[in-house]
DNA sequence: TATATATCGATATTCTTTTATCGATATATA
DNA sequence: TATATATCGATAAAAGAATATCGATATATA
């Protein structure tokens, strides 16, 4: 199907239904309705509907829609079903927790390869990615055509990291430091914002313990 | 001063400015305007000063905002100057990092102990934080009154583990499970969707690989 | 001292996102 | 076969967020 603009909000519950459809693709039913997903997921039917209809064009009255090709259109939409290459930058605590997880196939990324300044890490693999010395980044990024950099190092150097990655061809970059990066505007910076989480946790609880009931 | 309802993109948008303003006050000028925060974060000058004046009542035409008196003021609206003690579940790889980050105390956040079902990992100790098994779980949240709880564990065992930290009294959540999970409404439940931002990144790529300038 | 300018805060406007409404349709049941 | 109902898709309305505009003000400079 042709697929339109779609917003980021939308793009992001998708993630959401996919994860819950894949649960249920184990039942017995065969269907689910947009009304389901949404009262599962704490969404609006309405919502879920006009998301679906963006990516599917599944969906009929009475029925709801089918779970296993609503998984397919969701995942075709997403760029799920061929692989990306990426590298990971930073191999200290999360970085190797990020190396460790085998789970990224499902969305289709595979990272091949982590990088360092750290000499006593150098030559080591983390369940079997090799570790590279830093100067090597630009040269494996371009040989291999990699696309995706994810970078776990401490703020100081992240903007640097950035400046290689693009540099070497990276398009997209999944950032764990808390900073903001400069990039050309065709390159997307994906920071996973820590700190915005915390800032949410920690501004409930101060409200909440103000004003108990 | 006397904190209005505030947005959740606005509180969002505050560890931001928090981070960059860090930065700055390390610098040779003692004031900033909303001008030049906006041009560093890449966003909007009217937006940042609408953000600023929720928080602060610093800001004065030509000058901008004292550096420091805006830390300040930044923090205490979130929070941050009151520590909370939290509990973490789950000493995967993911769990392992968490425990050994050190940062956390910056957002007011203590992670007082963490648990797991493993037999082998009860009793460690990761960055000086002990490992207890899983049936401990609510009585020392109740004994400490912990109202904040991190979840690290698989999908699977996540709305379980989420149960229990409701039962315990816990009052917000930050949940790194990819699963929706289900409290009562007064508990905020913050996770942290990995997914989410890996679907943007994906089809950030699909895009620009299928229509190359 | 008068004028120019950077900046703020407040109000107005535009844009985006979410939610509500309504007719159409596929199935189940009387 | 007729009717009731769950559901869809499309359009409309409402809510919310981002951006633009404008007068006020504090400083610097002529």
């Amino acid at each position: 199907m042709d697929y339109k603009s779609v917003s980021v909000q939308t793009i992001s519950r998708l993630p959401k239904y996919l994860n819950y459809l894949k649960a249920q693709s184990k039942g017995n039913s065969q269907n689910i309705s947009a009304t389901m997903i949404a009262e599962a997921l704490g969404l609006n039917d309405v919502q879920v509907r006009k998301d679906l209809s963006l990516v599917s064009d599944g969906g009929r009255p009475k029925i709801g829609y089918l779970i296993d090709e609503l998984i397919c259109d969701i995942e075709h939409f997403l760029g799920y079903d061929d692989t990306h290459s990426a590298v990971l930058v930073g191999v200290g605590n999360l970085g190797r927790a990020l190396l460790s997880y085998s789970g990224f196939d499902e969305y289709g990324l595979d990272i091949v390869a982590a990088f360092d300044i750290n000499e006593s890490l150098i030559g080591c693999k983390i369940n079997g990615k090799q570790v590279f010395p830093l100067n090597k980044l630009m040269d494996l990024c371009k040989r291999m055509q990699i696309k995706i950099g994810i970078i776990t190092v401490p703020s100081k150097e992240a903007q640097n990291v950035c400046d290689i990655l693009v540099h070497s061809g990276v398009q997209a970059i999944w950032n764990f430091a808390p900073v903001h990066l400069n990039a050309p505007s065709d390159v997307l910076i994906q920071s996973e914002n820590m700190a915005c989480s915390l800032a949410l946790l920690s501004k409930h609880l101060s409200e909440k313990l103000s004003k108990p009931q």
